[in-house]
RNA sequence: GCCGCAAUAGCUCAGUCGGUAGAGCAUUUCAUUCGUAACGAAAAGGUCGUGGGUUCGAGUCCCACUCGCGGCUCCA
């Protein structure tokens, strides 16, 4: 017998050669219906894979990312024979799961695969699962893992295994389809009962734009159709919530093919929206200690050359600008350092003058590919709430951490409670693609994992993510279709001031070099507006809202009566409009609530005569009458309790 | 930039086999003067993204471009 130790470190006895599933089925027979996968000693393990010697065993369901993940994966299997049946000769890529769904990639082989398809190919999966064909797991030495897939000329598949460790080799077969897989995978494909292809994109072999493109198939499964009804749904109403529709219907901003594309245009509405987000981070900012500064949208080539941007981007920006007189280069300036540590430069500095904190709402311009613009998350022209810290280094972690504060703060002012943080390591075996010595890298990337420790901020770790000059620590928000974005941002750079031969006197009467930290807690404030604008499906908090108030009158005789209530309002800087016009009281509300219009004020006969105004509120309905300075008095506190830090 | 898909009224969309362009909402006018989520009637609104081609005839078929969408690659 051997021993299964339980997560509630219970233990059981069983034969060996036991599986997960039988396993589950001694526990229970609902346990064994939901059971999905199992991890053995922590190693991913088949439902259906014996269990020879004492172990540790988890089960995961459905509710488990494990779980979905095997069913995903399983179901990636059944699609790849759903397209083998239906296009002979197609070969095959690889097909992982992801975080919803699965995918995966083919080389069509000649054969046209459209959207017209998806039908056919969901009821051909369909179809399989019902076959309850079990999936064999074998293992296979890489001789004959080579000559199986090399004689049905999946030439994708032979390159991945020519690079596995021979002995460490396992297909997963499921009636005719065999395919190179770690697994772990579901005992059949009976589960699977609701199947919807999602997508067709090109995907490069092995994601390098230099080798075949093929065609990447997507699909999401789900162990019941009224999962997938629900499924459907919920990407119904994120559809809703995609900020290009909201920036339309709100009129905050639009794009014009005369200006061209990846040009936002903020309209009246969002440009007050934007400024308002702009007031808040410069009240924060000035608490912080910040100044800010402005710097021209151009500069000489030769500031882009000393920084090492041209050589690093410059094939791929804006061209040079070229004067009249011969010989001038000017940029459009794709970020503000550079100009930043001019304005260092101004004069000498010395240790009392550090951290030096510059900020500036600077718009840059980057020549981002066609294919990736989108919306107002990526864009070609853009403006950063951008500052650059010039601070000795051994201040540096102290900085780090009031600037995490702020973004922390910025973070809980708008109720981003979901976003995920990352540290951006240089990737150490591809140290040429970097600029700036081992020490100074060390003592970057240390830096920023001792503040993330101090702040009790649980980080991702991502070697090779980081920028060519330095390490970051980026905060990321998901967006209506889970989609993530990079919003606030922190760099820590010895590289810039190095360039620019930036120095300080410190105590010692001696030269010193500033290290410099850049951050942007919006990240942009294109991208912050398209992200807000999603997260609150463009109910926007109240001191953001561009009309907080409509005063609705009852009818055509109390317009006077509503526009001295506005008047009032306005003079207590609150955004207010009259709704004048000649529609019942009913069609009033109606529209102004699809407007998203946080209060409404509906003013007849009886509010006139005291002096009062009836309130409701959006989400809360009727809140009865009041005089409308305790009114205007209320929605001022309101919007206090929401920005005050 | 690459692969695939789309572009019709301000918005959302229909338009069959190639035969003179349609709806709802919004807008304007008229009527109504109304108490907490849509009163009614009428009118106006389109060089079918742009440019070429095929055809007696193109919104519809073909080509190119532009813009957009979904991915990939990229993201200072």
């Amino acid at each position: 017998m051997i021993n299964i130790t339980f997560p509630d470190n219970s233990v059981k006895a069983f034969e060996p050669g036991v599986t997960p599933l039988q396993v589950a089925e001694s526990l229970s027979p609902q346990l064994a219906r939901e059971v999905l996968a199992a991890s053995v000693d922590g190693q991913e393990w088949d439902l259906s894979r014996p269990i020879t010697a004492d172990a540790s065993l988890k089960l995961f369901k459905w509710e488990d990312p494990e779980g979905k993940h095997a069913f995903w994966h399983s179901s990636a299997h059944l699609l790849a024979e759903a397209l083998q049946e239906l296009f002979p000769g197609v070969k095959f890529g690889i097909g992982p799961a992801v975080e919803s769904g699965f995918y995966y990639d083919i080389d069509p082989n000649g054969h046209q695969i459209t959207a017209a398809d998806f039908p056919a190919i969901e009821k051909k999966m369909l179809e399989l699962a019902r076959t309850k064909h079990p999936i064999v797991r074998e293992e296979i030495s890489k001789a004959d893992a080579l000559k199986m897939f090399g004689d049905r000329g999946e030439e994708y598949k032979c390159e991945l295994i020519s690079e596995l460790e021979d002995g460490n080799i396992t297909t997963y077969t499921q009636g005719a389809f065999t395919d190179l897989c770690r697994g772990p995978h579901l005992p059949d494909t009976a589960p699977i009962k609701a199947v919807k292809i999602t997508s067709l994109a090109g995907a490069y072999w092995r994601g390098d734009a230099t080798r075949n493109q093929l065609v990447r198939v997507y699909g999401i499964t789900f162990p019941k159709q009224k999962m997938l009804d629900e499924y459907n749904a919920l990407m119904e109403e994120a559809k809703k919530r995609d900020h290009r529709k909201l920036g339309k219907e709100m009129e905050l901003f639009a794009f014009s093919q005369n200006v061209g594309a990846g040009l936002p245009l903020w309209l009246p509405k969002g440009a007050a929206l934007r400024d308002r987000l702009e007031q808040f981070l410069r009240k924060i900012q000035k608490r912080y200690g910040y100044l800010q500064v402005i710097t021209p949208h151009i500069g000489n080539k030769m500031l882009y050359v000393t920084s090492g941007h041209y050589a690093k981007y410059g094939k791929d920006s804006f061209q040079p600008i070229h004067t009249p007189e011969e010989g001038e280069e000017y940029l459009l300036k794709p970020m503000n350092c550079p100009h930043h540590c001019e304005i260092y430069r101004t004069s000498p500095r010395s240790y009392r003058d550090l951290p030096l904190r510059l900020a500036e709402f600077g718009t840059v311009y980057r020549y981002e590919q066609s294919g990736e613009l989108h919306g107002l998350t990526r864009v070609r022209g853009f403006t950063q709430d951008d500052a650059h810290i010039f601070c000795a280094p051994e201040q540096i972690k102290d900085e780090f951490l009031k600037v995490m504060d702020i973004i922390f703060f910025i973070f809980k002012a708008l109720k981003f409670e979901n976003f995920e943080a990352q540290i951006s390591l240089r990737d150490p075996a591809n140290k040429e693609k970097y600029i700036g010595s081992d020490e100074n890298w060390h003592l970057a990337e240390q830096a920023i994992i001792d503040a993330c420790k101090e702040k009790g901020l649980n980080a991702r770790q991502e070697l090779g993510e980081a920028a060519f000059y330095g390490p970051k620590l980026d905060f990321m928000v998901k967006d209506a279709i889970g989609r993530r974005w990079q919003l606030g941002t922190i760099q820590v750079d010895y590289n810039l001031p190095e360039r620019f031969q930036l120095e300080y006197t410190g105590a010692d009467n001696q030269k010193h070099r500033p290290v410099m930290i850049h951050r942007a807690p919006f990240g942009s404030m294109e991208r912050f507006v398209a992200v807000l604008l999603e997260h609150t499906a463009g109910h926007l908090p109240l001191w953001l809202a561009p009309e907080q108030v409509a005063v609705l009158p009852i009818s055509e005789k109390f317009n006077d009566y509503a526009r001295e209530v506005a008047r009032q309002l306005e003079e207590s800087d609150i955004r207010c409009t009259v709704d004048d016009r000649n529609e019942k009281i009913g069609r009033k509300i109606r529209d102004n609530q699809m407007r998203r219009m946080p209060y409404m004020l509906i003013v007849g006969e009886k509010e006139q005569e005291n002096g009062e105004v009836s309130v409701r509120k959006s989400g809360e309905g009727d809140l009865g009458s009041m005089k409308i300075a305790t009114f205007a008095e209320n929605l001022a506190r309101e919007v206090e309790e929401m920005t005050k830090f």
